[in-house]
DNA sequence: AGCACGCCGACT
DNA sequence: GTCGGCGTGCTC
């Protein structure tokens, strides 16, 4: 039979931004039928050579057979991507109309990227041997550098890795091959698993509430089943997630969990370490490319019981998947914002219907998303209402600063509360989501101020550094001494930002230590880690800072939560803007009254009339959410509509709008029933770092009728000869708008 | 995206 | 006379 069947070609993922893929002749001798997708293939592309994986065994190739070339070897026996992520993949390159090529690059560690074996041997670690551990480093004079070497060893009996040398010494490597030949330094291969810790520690009882969240998805272990697991902070999901995992883990399976930024949750690590008695494998951005492979081959092979990781982690292989988790499922990082767009959550819910497993979406201020999801019944909803132990929940108290005079942003109320906690010996968070000293210096005398030249904002007064920034683009200079305009020296900041609010409270409280935390202080490689231990151990009393102060921290002395400005979030032109302030607020006061002591939440307001301020009082995010979803349907809005938003942007200000006209009319030619298009409209900021940028936003109550069009549409406008002269790209479900 | 081919200005 | 500007087309 064999014999009488069209031959196999070979058709494969390249990487390349085109939205097609490319067949292939099959390397000599070997059969195509015995290929499977998912392996990789080196392949001749152009001029050059490039990895690809084989997407399927075809029998009609795209081409004719005498323009195809043939493939040069197979990397692996077995498949890279198994079956189901290849099916993920290739779902999502055409939900997200992003070229399959690179979303299978992405679903890759870079060293399989390379053309690297499947294969990792551990992380290789320096360490003394016996007689390095003997050796007195200063007789080592003749070699200083060596002797710098063997110190830091000696201070680090169980070995370190070359990130942790690299923390130390640079250019250290030849010098650590002489201390290798000198037998006083031994290389050993160590697993990128985290071990488990010696002594496990047991689980914690759970309430009534823990109880009944366990048990419903206990119910459903073996079935797709998704779950909304809404609780209040300090509600104890994570301690539901770990009854979970062991549950699973005890029935010879494994957990992945996703979670906005690792670097943020180093408490939740620790806490898997001392629960689970399995290996954990960490995915995330600050691992080097062997540790990344490392870790990936760990999860594939099943040697890691729970996987746990950013975004990208959610394509890792999982030899036996028993249970998925989402955790701050509402957080917006897990979304791509560039390249290839895709929610992690969402693309992780497909994951677990495909391989027939649950999956949990935990979150204390759930996105909207999620909830209307529950309220279809595509979602199991559970709820944590109270918080765990002993800990209340915090005081919510709305400041009207309207006619009052400020310190610096800061209200009496605020400072005279911030006297008080201080005095009760807490801890103060103060909110504020702006950097740098103030958003403008102004001239006093005739009203100028300094714009950013490349994009349409203006530039941010940092005093410290004495220089002005702009916070889109990076430009910046120094601060002017006097008007360019006018030439006067009374030059005025205008507005605040957490230095300038770092520094009056530096003024009103003298003798307390206060400590800023905002992306200027905490650049340096480890700065963001070494505040935190400052924060547990109690030593600044006030702590001013910007987002990033609202992610699941844990600061057991804090008993005060101060927002400086919660306006912004009621007026802006993104209708997700109050979704985003709501979950803001109470994430921050999250942070206040964890342990014995009760928290407090200040809000400062122009507005303390708004219905959506008064419902935030309550303290109730699930009536907040319910309003804004009222509101969504009034104008169908998302999660009651969908979106596409086709982005161009260019050096020229007229071709993104060119282009886009061109694209929209291209779509009207196609069938756009029950499409709304929008634009072309310049971008909300129509400027930014030397380009403009424009938009054009695809609205339809179907997910369906939208994939419909673009499967036409994307074609098209890869031939507009507008779109060569322009940066442009696709974004489905997006979650910004800008 | 890269990379090459191809036709018109300022220069070692 | 060239070197090189980026417009256009192609990648199985």
């Amino acid at each position: 039979m064999t014999h009488s069947r069209k031959p196999g070609f070979l058709r494969i993922a390249i990487p390349t931004p085109l939205r097609r893929t490319f067949d292939y002749l099959p390397p000599a001798g070997i059969d195509p039928e015995q290929l499977q997708a998912g392996i990789r293939i080196r392949v001749p592309f152009g001029r050059s050579e490039v990895i690809g994986v084989l997407l399927e065994v075809t029998h009609q190739a795209a081409v004719e057979k005498r323009r195809m070339k043939r493939a040069r070897d197979i990397l692996d026996h077995k498949p890279v991507l198994p079956e189901e992520l290849m099916r993920l993949l290739i779902w999502a390159s055409r939900y997200y109309q992003h070229p399959i090529g690179e979303v299978v690059q992405q679903a890759l560690p870079g060293l399989l990227r390379k053309g690297k074996k499947a294969l990792s041997r551990g992380i290789p670690h320096w360490q003394l041997t016996n007689t390095g551990r003997q050796c007195n480093p200063s007789t080592l004079r003749r070699a200083p550098r060596q002797a710098q070497l063997l110190r830091l060893l000696q201070q680090h009996p169980e070995g370190l890795n070359a990130g942790q040398i690299d923390a130390h010494e640079k250019q250290w490597r030849p010098v650590m091959s002489k201390l290798v030949e000198r037998g006083l330094v031994e290389i050993k291969l160590t697993s990128c698993l985290a071990p488990p810790l010696h002594e496990t520690a047991g689980g914690l009882t759970l309430n009534t509430a823990q109880q009944e969240a366990v048990a419903r998805v206990e119910s459903r272990l073996a079935e797709f089943h998704p779950f909304l697991l809404d609780g209040v902070t300090g509600s104890g999901k994570t301690e539901v997630y770990l009854h979970l995992i062991e549950r699973v883990l005890a029935n010879g399976q494994q957990a992945l969990i996703l979670v906005p930024e690792i670097g943020l949750t180093p408490q939740l690590l620790s806490r898997f370490r001392q629960r689970l008695p399995v290996r954990i494998a960490l995915l995330h951005s600050a691992l080097n490319e062997q540790e990344r492979l490392c870790a990936w081959l760990a999860a594939a092979s099943g040697e890691a019981g729970v996987v746990l990781g950013t975004r990208s982690a959610l394509f890792t292989p999982l030899a036996r998947p028993g249970l998925f988790i989402v955790d701050e499922e509402h957080d917006i990082s897990l979304k791509q914002q560039e390249g290839f767009r895709y929610s992690a959550r969402d693309l992780l819910v497909l994951r677990a219907r495909q391989l027939n497993i649950p999956i949990i979406l935990g979150s204390a201020t759930p996105s909207l998303e999620s909830l209307h999801n529950c309220q279809a019944h595509r979602f199991e909803h559970l709820h944590l209402p109270e918080r765990a132990g002993q800990a209340q929940p915090p005081r919510f108290r709305l400041v009207d600063v309207r006619g009052q005079k400020l310190e610096h942003g800061l209200s009496a109320q605020l400072l005279t509360a911030t006297q008080t906690h201080l005095n009760d010996g807490g801890q103060v968070l103060l909110f504020i989501n702006r950097r740098g000293f103030a958003p403008v210096l102004m001239c006093h005398m005739c009203g100028w101020h300094h714009r950013c030249e490349r994009c349409d904002a203006h530039m941010t007064m940092h005093q410290q550094s004495r220089r002005q920034r702009c916070h889109h683009c990076g430009s910046e200079r120094p601060l002017p001494q006097i008007c360019p305009e006018c030439g006067s020296s009374e030059l005025i900041p205008v507005g605040y930002g957490t230095e300038r609010v770092e520094e009056a409270l530096g003024s009103h409280f003298p003798d307390v230590p206060v400590l800023r935390i905002d992306r200027d202080t905490t650049r340096r490689k480890g700065a963001m880690q070494q505040m935190l231990e400052q924060i547990g151990e109690g030593t600044p009393r006030i702590l001013v800072g910007t987002q990033m102060l609202a992610k699941g921290h844990h600061f057991p002395n804090l008993t005060l939560v101060g927002l400086l400005d919660a306006d912004y979030g009621l007026f802006s032109a993104d209708f997700r803007a109050a979704e985003r302030l709501g979950q803001l607020v109470l994430q921050v006061a999250g942070r206040a009254g964890r342990a014995e002591r009760p928290g407090e939440v200040l809000i400062q307001t122009h507005h303390p009339d708004s219905p959506l301020l008064q419902i935030l009082l309550t303290h109730d995010y699930g009536r907040f959410a319910q309003s804004l979803l009222k509101e969504r349907k009034a104008a169908r809005l998302p999660p009651f509509s969908h979106l596409v938003l086709l982005r161009a942007e260019a050096t020229d200000e007229r071709l993104p709008g060119q282009f886009l006209a061109e694209a929209r009319a291209e779509a009207e030619a196609l069938q756009t029933a029950g499409i709304e298009l929008f634009g072309p409209l310049p971008a909300p900021m129509a400027r930014r770092a030397g380009r403009s940028r424009a938009q054009l936003l695809l609205q339809a109550e179907e997910r369906n009728t939208l994939q419909q069009l673009l499967n036409q549409w994307l074609p098209r406008l890869e031939n507009l000869k507008s779109g060569r002269k322009v940066r442009w790209s696709i974004d489905v479900d997006p979650l910004e708008m800008f």
